[in-house]
DNA sequence: AACCAGGCTAAAA
DNA sequence: TTTTAGCATGGT
């Protein structure tokens, strides 16, 4: 299944700091586990990406993940045609990133772990615990080995000795008290896709372990509220290096988010890491 | 081998 | 209300 778009880059999606299970494995090729399923993606054209996937699946599945209905080339161009030089360069240089459309739980739990780490070692805690509390399976098209992110049932009943060999630190009681605000009803993640922002982020920081930071990624990424502005200590610098802390992110409102993506994954390259 | 990482909580100031 | 110590651990 070959999809045509001009700002659809897989690699840079994958080094977007959105997603953690997204991971090359050959020339201008990347493997995804996403909604208990796996596939494997490859750009053969700058505008041109083959998803080894069904047009069936595509169409049920995959179009909604990667927001393929959205024109994020409206937003930049006019970001490169725009006064702020910062962003011209910015939208530029990640126009191929999209604002995927994953599944909350698994934001949830991906980004209370990811406090204090670096985005390789969020991988690698992800992995482990999807390998440990997910379920083992082989994809029929590629013949993949692979596990799937585990349920809110599993780790609500995880145990905190078990998560904790994990190497996923202090933030074991975080997640099993996440999961089990899940499983109780208290935090309704449906619900919070359609309700605002605001509300989404006012709810989710009721969890321990959740702050302002982390729930903001989990709103723009799990939850596709556009208008979330995550800051982490890259965004930090972006602020404060670039803008003298006088950027507002009304400016773009209702979209800040996209924009603060092209701010994390530029400056990230200025600064350049190489992941 | 220090220093940093898509930070948060709770205590102190 | 704002600032700071402590946190558990891997990557660079």
């Amino acid at each position: 299944m070959k999809i045509k778009n001009k700002n659809f880059d897989i690699k840079q999606i994958a080094e977007s700091g959105q997603c953690f299970r997204m991971n090359p494995i050959g020339p201008n090729r990347y493997s995804l586990v996403a909604f208990d399923r796996y596939i494997e993606l490859e750009q053969l054209e700058d505008d041109l990406i083959e998803i080894t996937c069904s047009e069936n699946d595509y169409n049920k599945i995959w179009k909604d993940y990667f927001d393929l209905d959205y024109d994020y080339g409206y937003i930049v161009d006019n970001l490169i045609k725009g006064p702020d030089e910062f962003l011209n360069k910015a939208a530029e240089y990640g126009r191929g990133i999209r604002i995927l459309r994953q599944d909350p739980f698994e934001m949830l739990i991906s980004f209370i772990i990811s406090q204090n780490k670096n985005i390789p070692s969020i991988k690698t805690c992800i992995e482990r615990i999807s390998q440990v509390y997910g379920k083992r399976c082989i994809d029929g098209t590629t013949g993949s080995i692979y596990y799937t992110f585990p349920s809110a049932k599993v780790l609500a009943e995880a145990k905190k000795e078990d998560l904790r060999a994990l190497k996923l630190g202090y933030r074991d009681e975080y997640i099993i008290g996440a999961a089990k605000a899940v499983i109780s009803g208290e935090l309704n993640l449906e619900d919070l896709k359609v309700c605002s922002h605001e509300e989404a982020v006012k709810s989710l920081k009721t969890v321990k372990g959740i702050g302002d930071k982390v729930a903001n990624c989990i709103s723009l990424f799990g939850l596709h509220h556009i208008e979330a502005f995550p800051v982490d200590v890259w965004m930090k610098r972006v602020l404060s290096e670039i803008y003298d802390n006088k950027f507002d992110p009304n400016s773009y409102q209702g979209y800040a988010g996209i924009v603060q993506q092209y701010m994390f994954y530029y400056i990230r390259h200025v600064y350049g890491v190489s992941n």
